[in-house]
DNA sequence: TTGAAAGCGCTAACAT
DNA sequence: ATGTTAGCGCTTTCAA
């Protein structure tokens, strides 16, 4: 509990001596730099940082607002984020939201209450509009995703994402090179204005390319990512539909539940259902076989993040939309279709 | 950037007064509070958090450090917190740190720095000396851990955490009820003064009451929780021992590693080799077979902690020590030993 | 090189 | 029911 004004007692000294010494300031004596450092020690000083923040106009920290933590795609971007910004001086500020909240809202407040420079969201809409990033009111990047379905102006922020519609024409592709016809997609929801619709999009049109007309009978929405929905989700598909050969899951905790779906079925991978996915999770390396999936550059998707926002704020740099590639990471879950 | 002195101006009252709508003091008339809600809605008025913590003796905010945030089995816990906190009326202030860093140091920082009434601390050493605490300066509640190797005053503290001897004693027991004897332990170190050598305790009690002695060979170390370290000390156990029959893995995480060292050695679960894991995450529900591990009562176990913590806060209750049961979770990943 | 003092936004006495 | 004011801990002019 003790303060600058109780190190300044200690000492003989004035707060405001005390306080440059804590800050690094040039102008104080060698000597009554040691004291004031060992007074602190000894009184175990601890820096109040709602004081801090509270004089300085802004703090040295950039918000990261993950919605929907529970996601273990974020887990390493984060890892990413929060390193990336202390080696560039910067703190981090987390704010886990569930996947319902509104994250721009609770970003604004984010900003305002710690005073940031700068914010990232992580996981967020596709859709903003122009009025609800008006409170934000710091430059502000889009990790993951992008504006697509809305209508902001693309000077006005940062974006670091993949090709979603493009990946999952790609991963469709795959599966229809290997043979396949009866592709089956499992998602959130088709239209949910975000990275389903996107992938889905790719889908679609990968399908249509090869002349396969789409089969809603195919079209597996869970309403959520949980696994347990997309389980669930799975094993209705291969109940109802015997005929299916392959599933493109747009996220790998989808495909994983779908395995198991798969296995319980009394089906094999890939002799019987080949199997997609887009993200490459750390546990998407230990299933049985391993998962083949377009995995997303997470550490760079951190860091390149954390490099535009920080261009911005300190080189009043323009703001970039950077799109990243996936590399197919060819596991043993896609196997050509058996007559 | 409106500040209460804003919304005063603006509808011709004292700073005191909005400051009282604000928060909800009852001695506001009707018209004023009217007048003020709507002009802080108007001007866009967001409290200025720095500000409030300054001026308050202590936020109704409790602390949560979380030590290893990239651990799958912490993620439903932090989400019981939050909500527990919720219900009962406080905040919660989350703060991740990496496996190797000092959860005390850093809780006592963020304790000074947010006015946290209460700390939760997850994942931490089971080793604190009376010293190491003495900084945090709140009641405590050691989430997941007890105070095992330290030599804390059960008095000056609170935990919730499960059997760990218990637990590894009733895993390696239910291998050997299967017939096995060439039992493996995988672990982070058999004397990391934490949970693996609790529970690698228990392995060696079982063993020692069913007159088997401990096979060097058959101990397994990985250094840390890694499932990449997990995979490798796998693959070679099994190169270097073909007679281990079931392995007892301290962590879900380890054991699905595991399980994909087995299924690449061309061995079959549980025909060959029979696996049992401690905690229960989500994704062990979906390996294949399902894995039979102990489950903690992971919600139940955040709702404990939060329950302690604020009983001591608002009640001054005295500390606790809650220690919970696991549920053995049959899966398909144990079976007899075959001769 | 150091000290004195103002003020950041807010809450809570204390007055009225 | 409302206004006035002190002060939380800190940084930063401005003076000395």
């Amino acid at each position: 509990m003790a303060t600058i004004k109780d190190i300044a007692a200690y000492c003989h000294v004035a707060v405001s001596t005390v306080s440059r010494v804590l800050n690094d300031h040039p102008d104080v004596s060698a000597d009554t730099r040691r004291k004031v450092l060992n007074a602190a020690r000894i009184l175990h000083y601890v820096p109040n940082n709602a004081a801090r923040d509270l004089v300085l106009p802004q703090s040295d920290t950039i918000g990261l607002v993950v919605r929907g933590a529970e996601n273990p795609f974020f887990t390493p971007i984060i890892r990413a984020v929060e390193k990336s910004c202390g080696a560039k001086g910067y703190a981090m500020a987390l704010h886990q939201i569930p996947v319902g909240a509104d994250e721009v809202g609770e970003g604004a407040e984010l900003v305002q209450s710690k005073r940031l420079k700068g914010l990232i969201l992580l996981g967020g809409r596709y859709d903003y509009t122009r009025e609800d990033v008006i409170a934000l009111g710091v430059p502000f990047v889009c990790c993951t995703y992008t504006n697509h379905f809305g209508d902001l102006d693309p000077a006005a922020f940062s974006s670091v994402s993949i090709d979603d519609e493009g990946e999952g024409y790609r991963a469709t592709t795959l599966l229809i090179e290997h043979g396949h016809a009866k592709i089956a997609i499992l998602l959130d929801s088709k239209d949910d204005r975000s990275i389903s619709e996107r992938r889905y999009r790719g889908y679609c049109k990968a399908l249509s390319e090869a002349g396969i007309a789409i089969d809603e009978g195919l079209v597996c929405e869970t309403v959520d990512f949980s696994m347990s929905a997309a389980f669930e989700r799975a094993t209705r598909l291969l109940a109802e539909r015997p005929d299916v050969t392959a599933i493109f899951a747009v996220a790998d905790t989808m495909a994983i539940a779908a395995m198991k779906a798969i296995a319980n079925a009394g089906l094999s991978i890939p002799q019987d259902i080949s199997v997609i996915a887009i993200d490459g999770i750390e546990m998407s390396l230990y299933t049985v076989p391993t998962l083949t999936t377009l995995v997303q550059p997470q550490a760079m998707i951190g860091e390149k993040t954390v490099e535009i926002l920080v261009d911005v704020l300190d080189n009043a740099a323009p703001s970039s939309h950077v799109r990243l590639e996936t590399t197919l990471r060819p596991g043993g879950t896609v196997g050509r279709v058996h007559p």
